[in-house]
Order: C-alpha cells, then structure tokens, then sequence
RNA sequence: GCGUCGGUGGCAGAGUGGUCAAUUGCAAUUGGCUGUAAACCAAUCGGAUUUAUCCUACGUAGGUUCGAAUCCUACCCGGCGCA
C-alpha cells in the first residue's frame, strides 16, 4: 500500500476533480498548494493558512538543507511538525534553484518567458570561482549532479539525485519531488533536449534512491517532473518517459512562455496516467490555474500570491491592483468588494495601501492573506463549478472579469 | 552686540573655480514579480523640448573671473560661544 493515492470524482473533458490521499489526510481537487520555503508561509500562520482553505504546503529542499540544516527539521518531528502544519505537505527537491541559481542569476528572467528572448549561457562541467565569474552563476550542472554557491554565505555545496532525496526523506514531506533541472525558457532546442534527458535519468536515479529506503517509502510519495521547455513534441517525450517510471504522481515542470503553455501542457498531460495525480509546479496566475485545471492538472504551488502581496499588489476579480499607487492612498473601500477573505473584513485599500507605504509589516500581510485567500478560492471554486457541472461558464466568465478578454 | 560655524533640489547630506541641473540615501512617481538569493528589483525624479539643446537654479543682492554652488562684499536667517 503506497502512502499517496489519488481518485479521480468527476471529469469534464480532460479536467477533473479527484481526492489526493496522503497520510496527512485528503486533498480535494483541484487544489491551491501555498509555497512555504523555508518551512513557513510568508506573513501568514498554519491557522490562517487553514481558515483560507489551504489544504497542504510546499516547502523547498535547498533553502531547509542551508538553513536550518535538514536534521533540525527531522528532529522536529519532520517538516509539517516542526512549522506546526499539521496537514499535508511537499517538498520541492532544489531542482528549480539549478534554474533560479543559475541560468537565471543576476538575470532579469524568468520562468515564464514573455517577448524578446536572449540566449543564456550554458552550464559547465567544472566548477570553480573563475567559472562562477565567468558565468555569474551560483549553480554549475553536470551530468551527475549540480554544484551550488550558497547564496546565504558563500559556501561550495553539491546536490545529486541522491542527495536531494535523502534530504527530502529528513524533511519528511508526505510527497516529494524527483531532482530535476528547470531549464530557462530562453535555452535553444538542443538545450532543451539535452536537459530533459537529463533529467530524466535524473527521475530514474531518484526513484530508485527513494524505493530503497523502505521505511521512507512507507510514508512518502515520489512524484517524478515533465520537463521539455516549450517543445511539444520534448514534452510529449518527457511525458511518456516519466511515465513509465514508477512514480506516485507527476510534476509538470520548467519553462515556456505565455503562449506555448497550453501546448506544452496539453502535449505532456495526455501521456500521465489519469489514476496518479498531477502537479503543475510554480503555476500560478489566475488565469494560467484555470487553463491548467481545464487541462487536467489537479495541484498547483506558487509564490506570486505572497510575493505579490508583499510587494503591494492585490488580486480583484477585476484585475490585480498595485496599492501603493497614488490612487488608493484615498479609496476608502473593500480591498476587493466580490472577494471579502477571512480574516481581512474591513480593511480599505487606503489603509493597506498607508500600511504597505509606512512599510508597516501588517500590510503585507493582510496583502499576502487576501491574495493566498484570493487564489485558493479561486481554485476551490473552479472544482466546485466541475462538480457542478459549469466550470467552463466559471472559466469564461471569471477570465473575462479579470482580464478584460475572452478565453 | 561681538566672535565663530553654517545656509545646496520634498528631506538628510556630498560637492568647495570649469568634466554640475549638481554624488549618495530617504521620500515621491511608475513599472515588474508564476516549483521565493525577492518586506525585492528597475526606470523616472527643476522647467521646456525637434531629447541635439535652451531656460531657471545651490539664502538675498551685488562684485571678481573667459567661466562661480564653489572666491570677495553687504544684507537676511540659523547653531554654538562670550557678553
């Protein structure tokens, strides 16, 4: 008996709601999963976390290991004990940080690629401070693993396959990821290539690690990563190669831009197994969330509501607002008066907006809690509108509201 | 009253004859943020503009100089000391 297990309730076309079994307990889906890096959401306490409805969090491999040291956290109790979550939980396995750390570093680049495009230096196989130099990186890959810079204090660290399920097996999350390098969405189609074959041994090495550890795999679920950039047909191969692994759910991973994700989406999907769950990691915006439910992805971890939040923006059914801006210094009304989220009844735009300006902490929290509150119901609507049998009315008007536009 | 130090862009505070419309920080204005090196980052920040330049500006008024925020004189204002 395999600790995770997923059952699918309805399905609409190729969307669909299920319950995600952890021992932890269930997961309605499609769920929202907030992103708790280093064992804490930003701003925002396991309870309220609970009141908004959040259901399960993801904290990161990479940034736990540096600090406070993976042993910390397995000597308290494991991830979810030692934050004082006592639901489900994940860990990403450091594979979006051979990204974040390298090719992107010092970048203005992100995951998701939007207009002009340059191409990025690649990674080298010899590490050391000249290279780092050279490259700007703090992450150098190769073929058997990565090697990090900590960004906290300078220090030489190296992850493996191994490595980072051995660290996740610390952590103690109920599900966990495959190591995997996020490629940028900028990398040109061999590198793309290149690193998804990577990447996937990479799954194969990780998998294997994890079904040695009985006592592990008692506990936690594997879930292996899609990669294959913007490539359809890379994602179509990605899919069917990590599928055949025996995972106990999917990730869909790295980078795309805008207009490609559906592609990219739709290519990899049709090839996962519909009995296992899926995972579209670091999605996201809202209408990026809907497009992934409507394609059959059933969880879905991102910063952007936290960071967002902290840095000043709110989401409204009508589009994201950036508070500080001078207008809201005086409108005096509900931060968004279709979504009223716990916990921030009767606050204004002008008094987060005051706050955030002041840089008092409270307004990023209240931004952070109505923007967490904001996305989780916009995901738990959306499954409500499945079992209801309208969710493409839900889609298209909601995409309407918000964006302005139709589907 | 005498002496002394000082008055610079919204604020703080550099600059002490040309490379100064004036370093820097804060504030302000506007962008950005999708598995968090992110309570962060970027641009703008005297006026006009054909963005080359032109005008107005470093307490006020004069002066020296090819040229002054920078030197000189007077005045106004402020800190400190002595009366």
């Amino acid at each position: 008996m395999r600790p995770i297990s997923f059952k699918t309730e309805t399905t609409k076309g190729t969307a669909r709601t299920g319950i995600l079994s952890t021992p932890h307990g269930d997961i309605q889906t499609p769920a929202f999963v907030p992103v708790g890096t280093k064992a804490g959401v930003k701003g925002i306490l396991p309870e309220q976390l609970l009141s908004l409805g959040a259901q399960v969090v993801l904290a990161n491999t990479y940034h736990l290991y540096l600090q406070p040291g993976e042993s910390t956290v397995k000597d308290g109790g494991g991830l979810g004990n030692f934050m004082g979550w006592s639901g489900p939980t994940m860990t990403d396995s450091g594979g979006f940080q051979v990204f974040s750390l390298g090719a992107a570093f010092g970048r203005t680049i992100t995951k998701i690629a939007k207009g002009e495009e340059d191409t990025v230096t690649q990674g080298v196989s010899v590490f050391d401070e000249e290279v780092q130099s050279q490259h700007g990186q703090l992450a150098v890959i190769d073929e058997q693993g990565v090697t990090f810079t900590s960004h906290l204090d300078g220090s030489l660290h190296r992850f493996t396959p191994e490595r980072s399920v051995e660290i996740q097996h610390s952590l103690g999350a109920d599900m966990f990821f495959a190591f995997d390098e996020c490629t940028s969405p900028t990398e040109p189609y061999a590198y793309q290539k290149e690193a998804m074959e990577r990447t996937h041994k990479w799954a194969e090495r990780s998998l294997k690690a994890h079904r040695q550890n009985l006592e592990a795999n008692r506990k936690q679920g594997i879930f292996g990563i899609v990669q294959g950039g913007r490539y359809e047909d890379l994602r179509t191969e990605s899919a069917k190669e990590i599928a055949s692994m025996d995972f106990d759910g999917f990730g869909i991973g790295g980078s795309f831009s805008k207009e490609d994700m559906m592609g990219a989406l739709q290519a990899a999907v049709q090839h996962l197994p519909k009995e296992k769950p899926r995972h579209f990691l670091g999605i996201g915006e809202p209408g990026d969330l809907l497009l992934g439910i409507a394609e059959g992805m059933d969880t879905f971890d991102c910063v952007a509501a936290t960071r967002l939040g902290r840095h000043g923006t709110i989401y409204t059914k009508r589009g994201p607002i950036h508070l500080k801006t001078e207008k809201y210094k005086s409108e005096h009304e509900p931060l968004d008066t279709e979504t009223i989220i716990p916990g921030t009844e009767g606050f204004s735009r002008a008094y987060v907006s005051h706050l955030l300006r002041s840089g008092e902490m409270l307004g990023q929290i209240i931004a952070s809690l109505h923007n967490l509150g904001f996305i989780i119901r916009l995901v738990d609507e959306a499954r409500a509108a499945l079992h209801a049998g309208n969710f493409d009315e839900y889609r298209r008007d909601f995409v309407y509201t918000y964006y302005g536009r139709t589907l």
